[in-house]
DNA sequence: TATAACATGTAATTTTATTACTTTTATCTT
DNA sequence: AAGATAAAAGTAATAAAATTACATGTTATA
């Protein structure tokens, strides 16, 4: 079993009926069920304690004190979201908190909508490319850039480029062996599709970092999903760079694996070459 | 009461012999503890239930199941601070998890390090200056890129400058009323520490997001602070980021909040001006 | 509509934790 | 150093909590 928190809201968890009022009472204050005997939570939820204790079981777990062993631990970790919004009189704390909350929750959201399999196809096959043009405009420029930041210390031939002219330039000059790497939060900025239609044509296989069904995932051959939640309130996180830059990161580690053997040599060289730069 | 584990190791707690038993037998294997009941502790310490109870209730907790949640909660808050080392033989699924991992630890402990009264002070101050120049190089440019993405929305005057001799350039025309956020994970960076020092001679108010205690934090008169792990090898994620985008996202969360008026005006102009790029 | 599969509840049982009380051990006083 | 006193630890009883076994009801399907 993954996040506790997650499988409470998961639909196959809530089939029955009981389930899901446990599941609804848990999500809306699991702190609260963390102190409480069986009893208790099963006369709040209104049916029986061994009712619970299956729903326990069910989950995969020894039983109920396991169940909120369970809870308390991801508590701690503060890796789920209680989704409360920002409100413009919280205090700075409460924002902080808020911020943070939906940071993880963004984290979760992103690790859950990953398939291995895919990761490590593109990891294999970013390896052997011939070059990689990765492109992104507005929030997603900074997270191409990283990402180019990321590929460069590879020994891969990678640009970032957040310049829409450039973008149609460089993706018009790819080829087969080639890979184009996109970027897009909502997966409908037109200018992004444009230069995705340009790589394509031009033979060029297609990456996206952006969110499942929308028109740029569809034009894909990969797709690395984000999850977006189209909340544009001033007071909304921009928490999607955040699961961006971690799929990066993801990416990245996998090709790791992927290196020849001389790998660590030129790791080191780049290293070197930063020595110069840094205060003892 | 703090921390658990602290407590635990607390020559006050310790008194008594049997007391100095419970310790160190849950210091030295805490987690296996958790899966114990009462009976089995005190067989494993030889002593009985009731002194094991006592031993909690001494600690001002309400019985052993509650030592017990304690305990969880500690150990999965450790844990991430800890976090597992990403190992080449690994499956894909495994790196995932442990990368996300990461993820979430980084965030953690950045939070944990942040003081909401700073946060304030720094939100507050920009929303009055005059400008704002943001300055990262290497892995933190395509942070200073997202500030700045960030920052413009709000009706600031705001420039993040990759380039050394531009940023050189900038800070030298700073002036009091101006601030200059400098961004670099070490803080280390000589470039970066020279443009710092160079804003702070023309006169800027200087603002690190970079490591604690590091030379350009001692520089800065107001810090947001990120761990700094030093951990350099390649299957390590590059997770400093990931914290630094979200002092950002809780910087201008709270700088929102100090906006005038007729501010959602504004936001409305921006962001109509982005509708004609999207798809419907 | 009958029946099988499943969800839920009731009551009994087991496990776990706590309390009340007793014994032991250590500490302090003279 | 002996006795008084207080603190600590143990034993046994009790209470609380969780689980199991079994019975009942509900839903879906043939």
């Amino acid at each position: 079993m993954g996040l506790l928190m997650l499988e409470l809201a998961n639909s196959e968890t809530r089939r029955t009926n009981s389930a899901k009022k446990i599941a609804e009472y848990v999500l809306r204050d699991p702190q609260a069920v963390i102190d409480m005997p069986i009893s208790v939570l099963a006369a709040k939820v209104g049916i029986s304690e061994p009712t619970v204790n299956r729903f326990c079981t069910g989950l995969g777990l020894k039983g109920f004190p396991d169940f909120k062993l369970r809870l308390a631990t991801e508590i701690a970790r503060r890796k789920f979201h209680i989704s409360k919004d920002i409100d413009p009189d919280d205090s700075c704390t409460d924002m902080i908190e808020k911020v943070f909350e939906s940071a993880h929750a963004c984290l979760n959201s992103a690790m859950e909508g990953l398939d291995a399999a895919i990761v490590d196809d593109i990891a294999v096959r970013l390896c052997s490319a011939r070059s990689i043009v990765i492109c992104g405009q507005g929030a997603s420029s900074p997270v191409a850039l990283d990402a180019q930041h990321k590929l460069m210390r590879f020994n891969i031939p990678v640009i970032a480029h957040l310049d829409n002219l450039n973008q149609r330039m460089a993706a018009a000059g790819l080829g087969a062996g080639d890979y184009l790497l996109c970027i897009s939060y909502t997966g409908r900025t037109i200018p992004i599709l444009e230069i995705a239609e340009i790589g394509r044509n031009a033979g060029a296989t297609l990456i996206g970092i952006t969110s499942a069904d929308s028109p740029l995932a569809t034009i894909c051959d990969r797709v690395l999903a984000v999850e977006s939640s189209e909340n544009t309130d001033v007071y909304t996180p921009m928490t999607s760079r955040i699961a961006q830059l971690t799929l990066v990161d993801v990416l990245a580690t996998r090709l790791a694996v992927h290196q020849p053997k001389g790998f660590s040599d030129h790791l080191q060289r780049v290293k070197q070459s930063l020595s110069s730069t840094r205060l003892a």
